[in-house]
DNA sequence: TCGACGTTTAGACAATCGTCGAAGTGTTGG
DNA sequence: CCAACACTTCGACGATTGTCTAAACGTCGA
């Protein structure tokens, strides 16, 4: 898993990107999960990234479904995951929380 | 359902109110279900009020469906609920999306 | 008063979800 | 080379969820 499979035609050039309405369901749902938004939280307050192992959920459910967490966040965009020799970076994608906290505000204002 | 059940002791006195983790959790959930995410933004659109039957999705699904989500929205405190006669007139809380996205974007800053 | 209407509740069902153990895949260090 | 390690995949299980029908409730207008 190489985390290059966006699949939702996405630009990823330097702009601020939108979401796309299967994206922007994925993230409300991956973040729907309280273990799911705390592993996030983790990857997101790490500087830069750590492997998936230095979780502290780890140690609180089993490999297979951090494994399976993982999954669903790199495929919401909320994360990008990394091959670095027997490990797995995990690198928080900003852009992606950003985009959603734009069009969930911009789609529940007055006039949209 | 009188919409008068904060299940979280909330002021809702002028200021800008903060979330628990209880009513954290109960919003991501409500918005990460699609059909619920359209009738919340359908409220949200409304000028003050609707009632139920007033919702695009009323003729979708059932009345049944139609009513879980209401309460589901009433109970995270996403909506309100007004018995007006025969009716039930929803409410959009802005406040709680607003420090619903205050949260959100404050718990995955990278100085927290 | 009574029936129509808007909404809620109760109970049921299929689908999805979070979780697990066990087996599989790569990779690295000894 | 091989054993230990870091994950992933597979298949399964119980819990939750979205949906429905049917019945009940509360409120008006005729």
């Amino acid at each position: 898993m190489s985390s290059g499979h966006r699949r939702d035609a996405e630009p990823a050039a330097g702009e601020p990107h939108e979401l796309s309405d299967r994206q922007f369901a994925a993230v409300a749902k991956a973040l729907a999960d309280p273990r799911r938004f705390g592993i996030l939280g983790e990857i997101a307050a790490s500087e830069g990234a750590l492997p998936c192992c230095a979780l502290s959920d780890a140690d609180k459910v089993s490999a297979a479904t951090i494994s399976h967490h993982i999954k669903e966040l790199e495929t919401s965009g909320l994360i990008a995951t990394v091959r670095k020799g027997r490990f797995v970076e995990l690198v928080f994608q900003r852009t992606t929380l950003d985009a959603y906290l734009r069009r969930l505000s911009r789609s529940l204002s007055p006039t949209p």
